[in-house]
DNA sequence: TTTTACTTGTTATGATATAACATTTCATCT
DNA sequence: AGATGAAATGTTATATCATAACAAGTAAAA
């Protein structure tokens, strides 16, 4: 057990049992799971926060690939399109979805302080994202089809160090 | 009255009404309201769309400015902190606001099919940001500073011409 | 097995944003 | 008005994030 984001989890399991999902859905769906796809997925999980593509990109060298920009492109457009991961617009960086193969839209809590993400699982009934306009989106004829969801505060552990 | 955004409205007016809020803001605050700041926020206002910070350069330049980019980020910035303007996230794009002076949450609707931004007004009692997450927040013990709500879909005019 | 679609390797470049420091302008106090 | 400190600007250089383009390899389908 490890603290992760703003929890405690038996992260090892975290790790395995995503992995397993984007298996068993990549086989449902004919999606190529491939080794760079697959290892790019395992670093964001293992770090179980926001990664910018250089910063994988630099774990994919310090393991010997000496690999280019569009090869950690490339990954995190399949893992994001696939749902697998999510980018995180207000940081430009990417994290694997906390809740691989439910149905969802994802919505993030991002500290200031330490640059923890948190993804909540906001149902798609009620809230998000059509809910949330209040029909503001209605009323000017828009359909929307995607959301970003990001809120920006202080996790429990900044709250208290910055006390 | 021109066609802006979603809809149609007198344009002149909303530029003058925008760049009066904002003027007598600043002398309430005791914030210098200067050329090159004033001149960004027309140039926003000019276009009532998001413009990227090298778009706004390049209008500088026209008018015979050399400007370099930390001129236009740094008059950005001033208009964003002081809520004169929004950042697009998705975007990486710099729009006026539509709603200045008035306490909200802004929130915005991006046509994917011609880029237009409409900003909606989310009251903050009701909706956003922190009733939004449904009490995940609170759960996680996390404390909600500002939000980033931002729907991609398609406008009225480009659902017609998809047809 | 031929064809076709997809995936990867690689080079180069584009797009967005900030650090750092010198200079000027503005607000304030004497 | 003149001195002083804070704020804003000018400028150079560089950091950071992302994609275009094309060649080469690999897997799936016919
Ligand atoms: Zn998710
Ligand atoms: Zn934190
Ligand atoms: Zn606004
Ligand atoms: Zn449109």
């Amino acid at each position: 057990m490890t603290k992760i984001g703003f929890g405690i989890h038996d992260h090892s399991h975290c790790i395995a049992s995503a992995i397993h999902a984007a298996e068993v859905c990549c086989a449902r769906e004919k999606l190529q799971f491939t080794k760079t796809r697959r290892r790019v997925l395992e670093i964001l999980l293992s770090q179980h926060k926001a990664l910018g593509a250089y910063e994988i990109l630099d774990q994919l060298a310090a393991e010997g690939q000496n690999a280019q920009p569009p090869v950690a492109y490339r990954a995190l457009d399949f893992l994001v399109s696939n749902g697998f991961a999510h980018k995180v617009e207000k940081l430009n960086a990417y994290i694997a979805c906390s809740h691989p193969g439910a149905e969802h839209a994802p919505a993030f809590m991002i500290c200031r302080g330490c640059n923890a993400v948190h993804e909540a699982c906001l149902d798609t009934a009620n809230r998000a994202p059509k809910g949330m306009f209040g029909g503001a989106a209605q009323a000017a004829g828009f359909r929307i089809e995607t959301a970003v969801i990001e809120a920006s505060g202080l996790c429990p552990a900044c709250q208290s160090s910055a006390a």
